[in-house]
DNA sequence: TATATAAACGCAACCAAATTGCGTTTAAAA
DNA sequence: TTTTAAACGCAATTTGGTTGCGTTTATATA
């Protein structure tokens, strides 16, 4: 069952306050559409002009406490996102799958069937939250 | 069987071609020393005065080339370090272990017994490093 | 439909982390 | 002792991200 993306946005906006401006709308289009992950210098890249940088970052932001988007592992250390899954509520993230990062084509992918352990603790450390990150080769950087 | 430090630096210094400054012997005591983690500002600060921050950098960064020390993950994201147990080689880095992020101290530590599974692929992607970052409470912080 | 208000914008200034260029110093090899 | 490549030190620069602030705009409310 897809939903469609207009009423998508107009739901997940509204449940969580957030204003439907052309720029942020485009923003959760663009997440929506790509499935792959994305920096804010790729977000500036798709919007030819106007697309300010600390309108970009704070759109992360919100987009992030919201729950709608997540933060993935980058090779480089920079803040890259990804869509989140509906599990994922404001101010509380559940991901519970493996993040994997191409060496070749630099993608980050989310591993969504990949489940991780949930230890509660280990040695008296008492975990919180749990990640598991991969690199190598991605399937379609693979075959070419 | 402990080796003794500065056998421990001819050796390796000479094994990947470094250079016995006083800076770098210093450099990799602190590691050697400390256990924990390391970032540029934390060793800035460990040397009073004439650490040059031009020189940390491409210290660190031909140490993680040697296979002396591996980057840890840092919650803030930046730059930091750890000693390399024996199995890691000059570009090369073997660590099967987790890294735990404490939250309270915001120290980076390797939980060396938690071992890593070590699977080669996943649905058509190839692992070629698997890594494995858990945040919470540590056990000293947790104690307090 | 008009008005109020809080979110979001846009622009500039700013900040910290990390990198680079380049001339000088120095450890180690010849 | 001389040579040479690594490392240093200082400054300048780049990059990623943040902040301040006045303006605009979507939405709630009257």
């Amino acid at each position: 069952m897809i939903m469609d993306i207009q009423k998508l946005i107009d739901t997940t906006f509204k449940k969580y306050g957030l204003k439907k401006t052309t720029f942020r709308k485009e923003l959760f289009k663009l997440f929506y559409n790509s499935l792959i992950s994305l920096s804010a210098k790729e977000i500036s890249k798709q919007f030819s002009s106007s697309a300010d940088k600390a309108s970009i970052y704070r759109a992360l932001d919100s987009f992030e406490k919201s729950g709608l988007i997540h933060q993935v592992p980058d090779k480089n250390n920079l803040l890259r996102y990804s869509l989140c899954k509906s599990e994922c509520k404001p101010n509380h993230h559940a991901h519970d799958h493996a993040h994997f990062l191409c060496s070749v084509c630099e993608e980050t992918f989310c591993l969504d069937d990949f489940k991780l352990p949930n230890a509660k603790s280990h040695n008296g450390f008492l975990i919180n939250e749990l990640k598991i990150i991969m690199e190598g080769t991605c399937v379609s950087c693979k075959t070419v």
